[in-house]
DNA sequence: GCACCTCGAGTTCA
DNA sequence: CTCGAGGTGC
């Protein structure tokens, strides 16, 4: 719906020149922008056949104008989503996430929280089985009449990509069932590789790139680019991920099998009798596993694996405890999308020591002061790490946390590094607290911190640069106007040569085409030729494909304190149009007005935000930028979500437990659409409620108070999803 | 008034 | 991903 729908209906060989690269541009931002809903926000906006749809159109024109494929072009991109070669594939039954423990403590909750949903005494042992948890990719097997059909990542745990032509090279995975196997069943295991295996295998791809510099050098073409990976679970993935099975044939994988998926009958009773199925059908299942009788012999086991796992030929972080009882595992079911009868218990976090050379003091596009660590680089769990965030001034005053500190850091939750704690026996003599500051170090306003806040706060506003920049970057940023070529650099050099100082210049850049033209790097040929003198053209492109945003992406983008996304887009939804959400905006700033009133009744809008927005309104010079922006990319009304009718029309719908074909979130926008109110909590108002697995006290509620239930097979029938 | 849930904002690295 | 804080229901 990006209002290039009319131009996609040509033919390639139909489009000028200018058309195809601004269709490309068009088409890169908008499929990257799916891939992220798609990845990162589980929650799809189009079908897979209308994203298909968009990237062969992307192949199709990138066939007829193959100078003006994109650097950025969806064709070549190797990350998140696949475009060509793999198809996506939904699970049959969500492939979770676990919860984690980190120590005894932690775990004998869990084991509490299990006896006290079962109703179980104390005395009862829950019997679990160990399995180390290894470092790899998960990977979910399909089986129908025993033969494997099809195979998948994991992706975002609902839909993952199909790389079953991959998966029939391991070794390690039989083709066929033997003996008894249900008609169709789901099977999980794990992908990795070994240790030993892996640096064989990167030693030989460090040759192999060494080899490929000497002959670029000579002068040579060189195909498909060897690389070396950082670790072996990124080896794993970049072998899975090959196009061509045939070079991941010759990769080191080995898979163990671990779990059920969905399956058309259960074939044991127990997880650890279920293992011995695998075994039977001749998966390999890891060794290690083993059948725990109480929830002390888990410990105990636990200890073990700590000390073997330096001996291990695999990289592990943890150890999975699994409930063994499999009716016990039904009746506990999910929180989230994390099963209540599994827990992972990590080692703890890989930790290592450096110099802290600085800190400095970043400002937000709120004008937020968050401190942020520079370390001397060092190696943490594979990773090179140089950055930290200090959080706030109170953190840095509790960890007292110096320059010059020998500090001890450590990846938490996987990926963030923060620092730990200091190692005081280390700190030089000289040195000092760390006095934080109370101006602000890009325009030097005040910066206030309210009282009982934590966040200090720079009150430049408007005149501060740093601020006015990062505005600029929200305003480009995928989820608000998504602007493609827009990034931070660019955005930062536009704002030093003085060309855009505000939203709207942005859409006036096409005025300063020649200048841009003559930066370096921008369209001045100076090495690489080609792509660089494209760059303006693709950029104004990019941004002409962007002039009539829809209004909630457009209010997101002003990065009003306090409206993101999902309050932008009730906004949007309330007012409709961008006249009518101005004006009311500004009649609110009358405190018991009419327009304050109907602010204020927006389900999910309360005082504090209204506040928020009337600030905005209250502030001259925005209502001038904002109005110069409308006036330069007119935002389109978003369509009034009521249907006239239908079961869903005027009704108020909850949703409720984990749903297994969509989210939540997902589920409540085709509600929307169907013209109901999607509200979070069961009233005696409430019309339906939509039950997924494990739902707790709304479904019970739902019972007593009388309001129709539906079961989520049911509410996909009234929705007509199918 | 309190507990729970959801949203916003800030952050790192390959 | 994680924290803090706002909104809402009990």
């Amino acid at each position: 719906m990006t209002g290039h729908d009319a131009l996609r209906t040509r033919p390639p060989e139909a489009l000028t020149e200018e058309e195809a690269a601004a269709e490309l541009a068009a088409l890169a931002a908008e499929i990257a922008h799916h891939d992220r809903a798609y990845h990162e926000k589980d929650a799809p906006e189009v079908s897979d056949a209308e994203y298909d749809a968009l990237v062969r159109r992307n192949q199709a024109i990138e066939g007829r104008f193959p100078e003006l494929i994109r650097g950025d072009s969806p064709s070549r991109r190797v990350g998140s989503k696949p475009v060509e070669g793999f198809a996506t594939v939904r699970h049959g039954v969500p492939m979770l996430s676990l919860g984690n423990v980190f120590d005894e403590a932690e775990f004998a909750e869990f084991c509490a929280r299990i006896r006290r949903f079962l109703g179980l005494p104390a005395e009862e042992p829950l019997r679990f089985v160990g399995e180390p948890k290894i470092d790899g990719l998960s990977v979910n097997l399909l089986y129908e009449d025993g033969r494997f059909v099809r195979g998948a990542t994991r992706g975002d745990g609902t839909t993952g990509e199909d790389i079953t032509a991959n998966l029939r090279t391991l070794r390690d995975l039989p083709d066929r069932l033997e003996g008894i196997a249900p008609r169709s069943i789901e099977i999980r295991g794990e992908v990795f590789m070994e240790k030993a295996e892996f640096l064989a295998f990167n030693a030989k791809q460090a040759a192999l790139v060494e080899e490929q510099a000497r002959r670029a050098a000579a002068g040579e073409r060189i195909g498909e680019r060897a690389r070396v990976f950082a670790n072996p679970r990124n080896a794993a993935a970049g072998s899975l991920r090959q196009l061509d099975p045939k070079i991941t044939a010759g990769r080191p994988l080995k898979l163990f099998a671990y779990a059920m998926g969905a399956a058309s009958e259960a074939p044991a009773a127990t997880h650890w009798d279920w293992l011995g199925v695998l075994r039977g059908w001749s998966f390999a299942v890891n060794p290690l596993s083993r059948l725990l009788p109480d929830a002390e012999a888990a410990a105990a086991f636990q200890a073990e694996m700590t000390a073997e796992r330096a001996g291990l030929g695999y990289d592990i972080d943890g150890v999975v405890y699994k409930l063994d009882r499999l009716d016990w595992q039904a009746r506990l079911g999910f929180v989230g999308r994390a099963p209540r009868w599994a827990v992972a218990w990590k080692f703890p976090a890989e930790q290592a020591t450096t110099t802290l050379l600085k800190i400095e003091i970043q400002v937000g596009r709120t004008g937020a002061l968050t401190p942020r660590a520079v370390m001397q680089p060092v190696n943490v769990g594979g990773v090179m790490v140089q950055h930290a965030t200090l959080h706030n001034e109170d953190e840095i005053a509790r960890k007292d946390v110096r320059v010059g500190d020998t500090v001890v850091i450590q990846r938490a939750g996987d990926v963030i590094p923060q620092v730990v704690s200091v190692v005081p026996e280390k700190r030089p003599e000289d040195s000092a607290p760390f006095a934080f500051p109370e101006t602000c170090p890009a325009c030097g306003s005040h910066a206030v911190r309210p009282p009982g806040e934590v966040v200090r706060r720079c009150t430049g506003g408007l005149i501060c640069p740093a601020q006015t920049v990062e505005r600029l970057k929200h305003f480009v940023s995928r989820n608000a106007m998504d602007i493609e070529g827009l990034g931070e650099e660019n955005i930062q050099k536009l704002y030093d040569e003085g060309l855009v100082r505000s939203p709207a210049d942005i859409f006036r850049l096409s005025r300063h085409a020649e200048r841009m033209r003559g930066w370096e790097g921008w369209g001045s040929r100076s090495k690489k030729g080609t792509e660089e003198s494209r760059k303006v053209a693709n950029l104004l492109a990019a941004i002409e494909a962007r002039r009539r945003p829809p209004l909630d992406r457009f209010i997101f983008a002003l990065g009003i304190r306090r409206i993101g996304e999902v309050n932008a887009k009730l906004l949007a939804r309330h007012y409709h149009s961008f006249a009518e959400w101005r004006e009311k905006m500004l009649a609110a700033r009358v405190i018991g007005s009419e327009a304050r009133e109907e602010l204020g009744s927006i389900q999910g809008i309360g005082p504090t935000i209204a506040e928020a927005l009337v600030e905005f309104f209250g502030e001259e010079r925005n209502l001038a930028a904002l109005d110069d922006l409308a006036g330069e990319a007119p935002p389109e009304p978003v369509a009034a979500p009521a249907a006239a009718d239908g079961p869903f029309a005027g009704k108020t719908v909850v949703f409720t437990g984990s749903l297994e074909t969509m989210t939540r979130d997902e589920a409540g926008d085709v509600a929307e659409r169907l013209g109901a109110k999607v509200a979070k909590s069961v009233s005696k108002r409430t019309d339906f409620v939509v039950v997924g697995a494990d739902a707790g006290s709304k479904a019970t509620k739902a019972a007593e108070l009388g309001v129709r239930v539906l079961t989520e097979a049911e509410w996909r029938g009234m929705a007509g999803l199918g």
